[in-house]
Formats: structure tokens, sequence, C-alpha cells
DNA sequence: TCGGATCACTGGTATAGACAACTATACCTA
DNA sequence: TAGGTATAGTTGTCTATACCAGTGATCCGA
């Protein structure tokens, strides 16, 4: 569990294995964590070695400490954190809607210029192209064009889109998302746009662009979404 | 500067010293400061408390390290942390264009019912309401209103306005500013908008309702904008 | 001149121990 | 019963110390 003769640090290993039991649900929400000097005479280190890795656990959100009373996982909350770095499906079910989607293709191409730039990749690398429109209550909500590269993800399938590829990368892949860039703007529908999304030409739109990235800073996916203005706000609560 | 009779925890009492230092502009982004040790001798106070303080004002993005060289002052970045609340006057700036403004009216009004919920006061409550027309290089770019409970800043003045309201807020009622919440959504320009935007009636506009609270969570400005969707992308970074 | 070794200084990790502040419970007393 | 006291267990603060790891300058030798 804890190895001391790694030259990973110590603190950061107990972080590793506190977030392991929380992600495969040993440890849920508001479950108490053992007391730092329980863990500290466990593992044969030193409380305050415990105390960092709890105090970075909690500065990231995952555990929250009462004085005299005890250290305990934190919920976690879509509206937090992990704001923006949420996916489409995971967003709509926290608003209390239904979400579906309807593939319209599913390819490998070789990257364009722009593509490549956005996943720090080399253009012509093969990507993944996976076009979508995604329904809310049935309704059309948003087209969504996701970009992977095909290196990163080996061997991925439609119904591993279907699923939850946050999910995937992290159980599978053992890698974890750490951040995101995303750019907002307005525009007015196209009149291909207008068609899917089952709105008038010229209606207006929100166009999102979404760079996703793990923690070593490597671009996982790069999203270009087209939502229904008439139907969708982006929402973002901010805590210093 | 450092008191330790004070019941104030002593990493806290440093964590404030510095942050007042950069606010003066005794420590300007990139400067760094002295050495742990150094700060450690000078108080009488050990090292470990000196990079308490230091580590959470690194997690509050007051500061950076580098290992073996030193710490140093972070700059505001509005990619960072901060993103969402800064003004409008930095985040021109820091894109590279002269922020201006053009006032419509400032007056003090009763809070209709949607603006004393956003403000968390009773309806009818005084309310400061300012309504700009922003320019960036002297081209509209936004138009701006902003409401302000009158009795939490009493007597301001258009001068006031004119300057930085965070920066007279932080100064002069020594209140900080913590966290914020921004509605983001598309539209079409209404014949009035479209006239002091400059743009065509019917152009596509971005709305951008945002309110700002200080550190107790008392709603602080409640601010509603329309920006011309031609000139202006919302950017948001996240870091978890 | 170039390259490598050394050294001083920085932050990073870790230990051991002390006392304060806070919570919950049990128990005692008016 | 209500209120105070004692106690055990928790996190919070703080000290003192040690050694590791990265940076940059300086010195030295080929």
């Amino acid at each position: 569990m804890i190895n001391k003769k790694s030259p990973i640090p110590l603190y950061y290993q107990l972080e590793e294995h506190i977030i392991e039991l929380i992600e495969k649900g040993e440890l849920r929400p508001d479950d108490a964590l053992p007391p730092e000097r329980e863990y500290a005479e466990k593992f044969g280190i030193s409380r305050m070695t415990v105390r960092q890795a709890y105090t970075e656990l909690v500065n990231k959100g995952y555990l929250y400490r009462l004085q005299g009373k005890g250290t305990y996982v934190a919920e976690r909350k879509i509206e937090q954190p992990l704001q923006g770095l949420t996916s489409f499906t995971e967003e709509m079910k926290a608003r209390g809607m239904e979400p579906g989607s309807q593939l319209i293709h599913f390819q490998i191409n070789p990257a364009s210029e722009i593509i490549a730039k956005q996943l720090a990749i080399s253009e012509a690398e093969p990507v993944y192209e996976i076009m979508r429109v995604r329904l809310a209550d049935g309704v059309p909500m948003a087209i969504e064009t996701t970009y992977i590269p095909a290196n990163l993800i080996q061997g991925m399938t439609q119904e591993i889109v279907n699923q939850s590829l946050y999910a995937y990368i992290q159980e599978n892949l053992k890698l974890r998302i750490s951040s995101g860039s995303q750019v907002i703007e307005s525009s007015i529908a196209s009149q291909n746009e207008a068609k899917l999304l089952h709105i008038g030409k010229g209606a207006p739109v929100m166009l999102i662009e979404s760079t996703t990235y793990l923690e070593n800073g490597t671009p996982i996916e790069y999203v270009k979404s087209v939502y229904r203005a008439d139907r969708y706000k982006f929402i973002l609560n901010i805590n210093r």
C-alpha cells in the first residue's frame, strides 16, 4: 500500500491510495476517514505526512475536515470545481433532464491543421471524429463533434462513445483528467445546423469549443459544440 | 507585523501581511519573496509555519514556487482562478486592448423583484443602477448594466465607477471578493442594443449575467451585459 | 575555451513531539 | 431536570531538525 523505498513521496502515495478507495466506492461521501494518528501508526509514517496528504485532498475537493470530529469524503458536486469539465451526459442529468444521443458519424481521419494544434499532435496523425446530435428529454439540444487522438485511446468503439468517455478514461486507462479550456461564442445557425437542431436558419446558437487535458498536460479531446440558444444557457460558478 | 500573542494563527497573519504587500504594489508580479528560512528567522517563527503561509497563498493563486530558485508573486492572469471575477477593464487590458467607457445613466432605484433576489436584499431597497457602453480600442464592445446595493457602498460617485470598482472595494472597504456566478447565453440584438453597439438589428449577441460575492457570501454586485458576438468570445480555463 | 566538479542556496519531503481548540460523551451536583 | 465538570478523541497550530533535489554560479583542469 505504502512503499517507503519508492521514490514517490509518501504523502502522494497515500493520496493516490485514498483517491482509489473513493473511486472504487469503498469510501462513500460523508464516510469518515481514519484519524490522522491512526493512519500514521498503521503505515509507520508520521502524522504530519498523513496530514499533508489529507490537506492536498481537501484542496482538491476530495475531502472535508471538521475540527474536533474528523475528516470525511466530500460529495462530488457538479456545481463545484468540476464545472466545465463535465460531459454533456452528466450536465443534463444534473439539470434534471434525460440525456440522449444520435450518432451522425464515427470515423478516423487524419488531423487537420486546426485539430492537430488543439490536440498537440502532428498534422495528419489519425484522430477519431465523432459527430452526434445530443438530445435532452428527446429534443435536439446540441450538435457535438469530438476529436480524440487515435494513438492515445486505441481500439475505441461506438459502444464506448455511447457510454461515458470520461469514466472509460479514468477506469480503464487509469488516466485522470485535470484541466480544460473552453471558448464560448454566439453565432447564428447555418442551414445544416438548423436542420439537425430543428430550429430556423438564422436562429441564435452558442458555439462552445472545449479542450480537455490529462494531469500531465496531454490534450485528450477537443470538442466543438453548437447549442440551441433557446434551450441552453451556460452556467459557471467560481470559488476562490 | 507578526504578533505571537495574538490568537490569530501566525501563518494566517503572515498570509495577510503578504497579500497586503501585493495589493499595495510593494510586491509586483514575478518579484521574489524572501526565502522561507529568511522569513522564519526574521519573525522568529519556524520555517514550517512560513511554509504553511506560502503554501496557502500558492493554492489561492497569489504565489508560485520554483524548486531550487524561490517563491514568486503570481501574475493575476485572466486565465487563472480569477476567471470570471475580473472586471471588463482588466479583461480588455489582458487581451491587449484599450478599455473605455461611455456612461448612459447613473441612478439610485428601488430594487425590482429580480434584482432584489440576485442581491439577496428586500424588494424596493435602494440600489445603484449604472448603465454604460463599454469600449475596446474605442469601438463599442458591450452594454453593461451594474446593480449594487446602496446600503453596502454608501456615497458612491460616478468617479468611483469610472475607476475600478473592484479596487475600490478592496482598498477602501477592506472587503475581499471571493466568488461569483455567471450565466451565459446567446441572443439577438434588439433595436436599441443594435444602435448602442453599432451593429445591425438581429445580429448575434452574447448575454452575460454575473453576480459577485464577498468572502462572507454577501452579493456585492449584479451585472447584466450584452456583448457583440462578432468581437467577443468568452474564454474559460479550469484547473483542478 | 570548454566541460565537469563543487558549493551555496533554494524549495521538497519527512520525522517527532508539544500544546491548543473543539466535539461528544459520561458523570456529578444543585 | 438543568447545568457544570471531567475526559477522551479529534483536528489545528507550531517548533526544531534532518536530509533530499533542483538551480546557478564559480572554480578548476584538460
